[in-house]
DNA sequence: CACTGTCTTGCAAACGCATGCAGGGGGAGA
DNA sequence: TCTCCCCCTGCATGCGTTTGCAAGACAGTG
């Protein structure tokens, strides 16, 4: 076993006959080195396979360049894709991501943001995850910026990046009512998250511009086997929805299973299915969800857009909702 | 806009009225500390909200409790189901994962691993990605054990956590012949992997056993359209296999659709289909997919076992291939 | 009471780097 | 050739910890 010497700046420096400081700046972008000097220290540190080390950097500047992500469900494809793109963007710009699971208990979010702050992360982004507002304020508190991803506070001021979830509910019903559909139904997510409740909103609203009521509500909890129970419920029974608006395509895609499935129901004849976020599975011919898209890349794009920002001392202002698009396909 | 002073251990020392090394050892388990010392501590620690800096921490001890993770495909639902439980396994050793994406051009895998280094992680797993051995050699001068998920190199020595993809080939070959069939064809994913490279060899076997040579091939490279491609290549024919063993479950679902959409064949009358992993949606009503399961859960108990005993300055030898079991749903 | 042994505790050095400050060297202009 | 100025460079300090070392406190024993 050869000892794996870390090989420092001053090694480096030593190598190619100047100081510790010549070395660190030229791997200082915008700090004064002349041509010959920065060739012979990058030519020394090429030889010793020198990188500098981010941790001792960041101990100086404060910057560790990496930003703490918190998700709790990642079996609802939506949020691999947006880790997958903010990853990619962050990366982009010089930083990384540290993954923190806020799988279960809600309550121990608590203590997982504070496991984040540990790592001195430059930024925080927390998807899908109900921030208490204090939690808030220990993050602000700490100069850490905070975003919200998919989600937003009742107390605004905090940073967050969403669909317009209101239009996109109208859009599902507008599109219901204008295919003919009067008994309709409605399967909800988490009824914490506001954006339950603002699709839940838009939806109610569309509805009510065309004189409708809603036929039938359960709640699936953005959960796919609470989803499919809600199916269940919803359908069994005398005269059934002929169509239902699910708050995600994750658990839309339960609903449909459950509806072909065990009610031997089709869809669309029988009952229209609408979806919410256009997961790529809803794009699949067994599926073929006609669903209400939210665009990931423009979330994502404004969630760094919003964190190097911050990061960078500026106060940034919530974006506006961002636009939501009918994709129609076979579902309804 | 208040001053996010950081506070120190300074800080706690002084309010506590002890020294910074007392402030420490406090944190450190299994230092020595009076009890009566600790209290104060602890005390003056919750009144100024402190916690230890992981990363000066990282400095002086050299281990950062991070562990780097680099992974290609986040749109296979095989990854974010690893990573959701690999960074669960990790949370819960105290460790955090620092993503990766190996996205696109192979080459860049090196630029990748160098990135990873910068942040001094204490570990590195490679999912699905292929390492070039003397980027392993470099990984292992700087002393960061490394593991590959689901991969394995030519030139063993690596530590490498598989299943026995072999074995899993085997039992589809076996299965589509008890089946009766024999038009039987197979879609590769990316001929590069050694995940691949096993499967077919396995499944080769499997129907060389039973005098059955292979009907059609064709090469999906574990990607989505690809794999339809593939679909489309191998059925745009006269006589069409009547079963195909695909490479994983994410291309499976694609081979289905194109069969059912494009083709009009049904599934499992036609042909049967039989896939790789089981995926979560390999279960849902609309796919019922055949399936050889992969134990991740097992996969990545056996990866952080390895990952902590390397740590810990154990050589820890590769698992053998970890049991897959065949399980039967309606496409086979 | 003196001595020894066991716990605690503080001191100071180290980890690897960035950066303000001041000094040195060289080029340009006269 | 001399002066001035600017560009580079080295020195030293600090970032927030951990940890070996030695000294202090205290109890127990003879």
């Amino acid at each position: 076993m050869t000892t794996p010497r870390k090989v420092t700046s001053l090694d480096v420096a030593k190598r190619a006959g100047v100081s510790r400081s010549a070395v660190s700046r030229v791997f200082t972008p915008g700090a004064s080195v002349s041509a010959r000097t920065a060739n012979k220290v990058r030519e020394a540190a090429d030889a010793l396979g020198y990188r500098p080390n981010v941790l001792a950097r960041a101990m100086l500047t404060g910057k560790s360049k990496i930003i703490g992500l918190v998700v709790a469900y990642l079996d609802n494809h939506f949020y691999p894709t947006m880790l997958e793109l903010l990853s990619e963007a962050l990366e982009r710009q010089g930083y990384h991501v540290l993954v923190f699971m806020a799988s279960h208990s809600a309550s121990d979010i608590e203590d997982v943001v504070s496991q984040i702050l540990d790592y001195q992360v430059d930024g925080l982004v927390l998807a899908s995850v109900a921030l208490s507002s204090d939690l808030a304020d220990r993050c602000r508190a700490s100069g850490v910026p905070v975003v919200l991803f998919n989600r937003m506070l009742e107390t605004d001021g905090e940073l967050a990046v969403v669909s317009d979830n209101r239009a996109g509910g109208r859009m599902a019903a507008e599109h219901l009512v204008q295919l003919g559909r009067t008994r309709i139904g409605h399967i909800a997510g988490w009824e914490g998250a506001s954006t339950q409740r603002d699709r839940e909103a838009g939806f109610m609203e569309g509805l009510r511009t065309a004189s409708l009521g809603l036929f039938a509500r359960e709640v699936g909890d953005f959960r796919l086997p609470r989803a499919q129970d809600a199916a269940r419920r919803m359908f069994d029974t005398d005269t059934r929805p002929d169509a239902v608006f699910v708050a995600n395509d994750y658990m839309a895609f339960g609903v449909m299973d459950v509806l072909r499935a065990e009610f031997g129901l089709s869809v669309p004849e029988d009952v229209a299915v609408i979806g919410f976020d256009d997961v790529p599975a809803a794009a699949w011919p067994a599926y073929a969800l006609t669903t209400i898209r939210q665009d990931t890349q423009a979330m994502v794009a404004a969630t760094v857009d919003a964190l190097m920002a911050e990061i960078d001392g500026e106060t940034f202002a919530s974006p506006s909702p961002l636009p939501v698009t009918l994709v129609k396909r076979r579902s309804a």
